[in-house]
DNA sequence: TGACGTGCCTATGGGAGTTAGGTAAAGTCC
DNA sequence: GGACTTTACCTAACTCCCATAGGCACGTCA
């Protein structure tokens, strides 16, 4: 029998598609196993248990949403800017529903993780800084940001939201409410 | 052997405690059956297995949820009405976390869940009405508050805010943003 | 007091994660 | 090019979980 040739890269890889299809509770090892031809003991070689593999895909989400969020706010500042990160973050998540999941419901914080976390506070941050905010004020409001993003996304994935209502529309309205928000709060202190 | 004399209400009471305990994912039916005195099998004889009793953990946390926001908002309006719903909508969750992760989780719409988020909804629609808001706009800006709300409860059960930072402020920043903005959205429609 | 409904039981099956130990393919050194 | 080492993958087996089927005994009501 000819091997399969995996990688714990490769292995990752199947589990975040498997993911994206199936939800994040849908990634089995077993299945996991089926798609790549291969038994579930096998697995072990490359990936040390399902809770091993859900950090995996936790920190790969959280390292392609740091970027995503980086390149979409290159060049911007002030509303513009707020409006580039959000709606990326947005699209990351729609796009990738499975890792997105994961990356939120990481409990075991590797240092991997906190260094993309770190990047994706950092990308709000200087976005903040066109609002004439920093220092510890500019943290809250970080938090606040990454909530109402975070909040929305989540709802829209998991179709929280009960009435047919266009979501596009309804997410320009929370980035307009963020951005007067951001200037009433950075306004008063800064 | 003594009969046990579960109901309904009394299994899913038990479990909800289990859920806020050990997290929803804790809550099995042999853990469930173990705390109640009984096998788990008897369980069936109360609840149509696990997937019946998450929902039933929803329904029940949807219409706390519900009926804790409407005594919060009675009596107040604009800001004031505002910052008491907010701040119930997270005393709640940071209460009952593990009701919460079950009412934010369910995919299964019943009747009885979709009448408490009705509630839900309601509660805010009339917040908004003393901002001005009516109509499509104010469904718009009930998503966003409600996205707000959500991901900063969720951000802050599951221990995703890393840095050192006092929540409580964060919480404070996040309510008076929703404030602003909801007065720079509801004066340029209103 | 006897029959009935029902609350809870044991027995059983199937599927998932995980571990232990074996086999054969791929790589390495003489 | 042959022998040794490494390692990718396997089978077998264990545990724990949800779930179903069928049986026993408790409580009630005529």
């Amino acid at each position: 029998m000819p091997r399969a040739g995996l990688t714990t890269d490769s292995v990752v890889t199947a589990a975040g598609e498997l993911a994206d299809e199936h939800g994040l509770d849908g990634v089995t090892l077993a299945r996991l196993a089926g798609r790549l031809g291969v038994r579930p003991p096998s697995l072990y070689a490359h990936v040390d248990g399902l809770p091993d593999l859900r950090t995996r895909l936790a920190v790969r989400g959280a390292e392609q949403l740091a970027a995503t969020l980086q390149a979409a706010a290159a060049g911007l500042a002030g509303s513009q800017a707020l409006s580039a990160v959000a709606h990326a973050y947005r699209a990351y998540a729609l796009a990738h529903p499975g890792s997105y999941t994961a990356l939120q419901r990481t409990t075991s914080n590797t240092d991997e993780a906190a260094e993309a976390a770190r990047r994706v506070v950092a990308v709000v941050l200087a976005v903040l800084a066109g609002y004439g905010l920093d220092g510890e004020p500019a943290l809250h409001a970080t938090r606040a940001i990454r909530s109402a993003l975070h909040g929305f996304v989540l709802l829209e994935t998991q179709h929280g939201f009960g009435l047919p209502l266009a979501p596009d529309e309804s997410f320009t309205t929370l980035v307009s409410m963020l951005d007067s928000g951001l200037r009433g709060v950075g306004g008063a202190s800064a």
